[in-house]
DNA sequence: TTCTTGTCACCTAGGTGTTAATAT
DNA sequence: ATATTAACACCTAGGTGACAAGAA
């Protein structure tokens, strides 16, 4: 059995629905996948592997909404027609494959070099996502069958894991400031964009709390006027 | 058959006297110990691993010499005595072990996550060694033998390899400040304390060539005054 | 006197969202 | 109008030797 890391943040991301960014050059997930594993036997070999499926055949497109001056992103997603058609998935193989279910099995294992591109050309091995579609990660777990005949045995050998609450939708810059500043406050490399409270997060952080969210204008470089022409 | 990689460097600082700084919390090596491998069964599995072995049985002292007003080291070393009692030497798997011959073969083998220590007590899984004791580094290579009874064959299935150039004195604080600058020299790390031709190293460095060195006096904190009471 | 320890400024290496410019 | 790209300031994380103080 699995148990997801994290389950309050991923479910405090995906109540407001979650984006994960796509670059070229390949960009990791936040929240990270990590989870605990539970019942391998501890001296068998075993490949632990991550893909991303479509969650519909949709393509979206952000709604949005205008004041007076500025035209702001909505949190709606409108559907914009069908998907475009998917490469064959990759895969992304835990570094450590193969290694004993002891090894597995002693520590939080992290899918942190996991890296998400829209580069169709991509020679990194990094996964293939269309932007402004809808993703739902998945978890494999192979047991390496030391029999000669293992390929027929792939069925059994072959567990996938599915978390609901960490579907996603790949965009190449954040639609919904909310996941912004959501991502702001809760990931350490995003600390030089938080405006209040460096102490209180994620130390003193319940999943009941209310985020720590600023106002929308944050002009951290006051040098620049606003773009509206 | 194995290749020392950097071997260059590794001879300019053989020939110097290498030193090698541990610490209680554990300091890598510089250079760092890299292989290229060949002729592996690509399909096989193997461990690599490195240990370190007293190069003789001596403790070390440092030779000084002394100007109008200050004692400088010397790059003399002089026997102290008789070496301190080794416990059992520890051992560093490199920590894509096991994996297969093709896998190791297809790049450079870096052992650059191996950290030194002088505390008898390490529980990271650090390398132990006295200060002021010479050590021989060694690689092994160990397949890993499918067969039940593998014990048995564990001699043949064993194979190291020894690099006279890599050979090193442990140290607290570098003893030798023609070392020092050559560390300074070619670890980017250490690049804040150069001061001289930042273009010029590694990128054109030749064998040959004379060593970019300072002078020995370099005040980086003028504040504070030289210690000679 | 000689060696060791802990702190520090200064780096490498790379993960963030922002922003302006560009592409579609 | 909307989506993508590339450069950037600002972080995390951790590897350097210098230095002053402490230990043997």
């Amino acid at each position: 059995s699995v148990q997801l890391e994290m389950k309050a943040l991923w479910d405090e991301f995906n109540q407001l629905g979650t984006e994960m960014i796509v670059t070229k050059a390949g960009r990791r997930m936040f929240p990270t996948f990590q989870v605990k594993i539970f019942g391998m036997d501890p001296m068998a070999d075993y490949m632990l592997l991550m893909d991303f499926v479509p969650v519909d055949d949709k393509r979206y497109r952000q709604g949005a909404f205008r004041s007076r001056r500025y035209a702001f992103h909505s949190s709606s997603w409108l559907v914009a027609g069908k998907a475009d058609p998917a490469t064959p998935g990759r895969v992304h193989y835990h570094p450590d494959s193969p290694a004993k279910g002891a090894q597995w099995m002693k520590q939080i294992v992290s899918f942190d070099k996991l890296k998400l591109t829209n580069n169709l050309l991509d020679d990194n091995g990094h996964i293939i996502l269309n932007s402004m579609h809808r993703y739902q990660p998945r978890f494999h777990v192979v047991y390496v069958d030391p029999r000669k005949d293992s390929e027929k045995y792939a069925e059994e050998n072959f567990k996938t894991f599915v978390f609901e609450e960490t579907r996603f939708t790949a965009v190449t810059a954040y639609q919904n400031h909310r996941i912004t500043q959501l991502k702001i406050a809760s990931n350490p490399f995003a600390k030089g964009f938080r405006d209040c409270d460096p102490e209180d997060w994620p130390r003193n952080h319940r999943p009941g709390a209310l985020p720590l969210m600023s106002a929308f204008a944050r002009s951290r470089n006051p040098v620049s006027s606003p773009a509206h022409q």
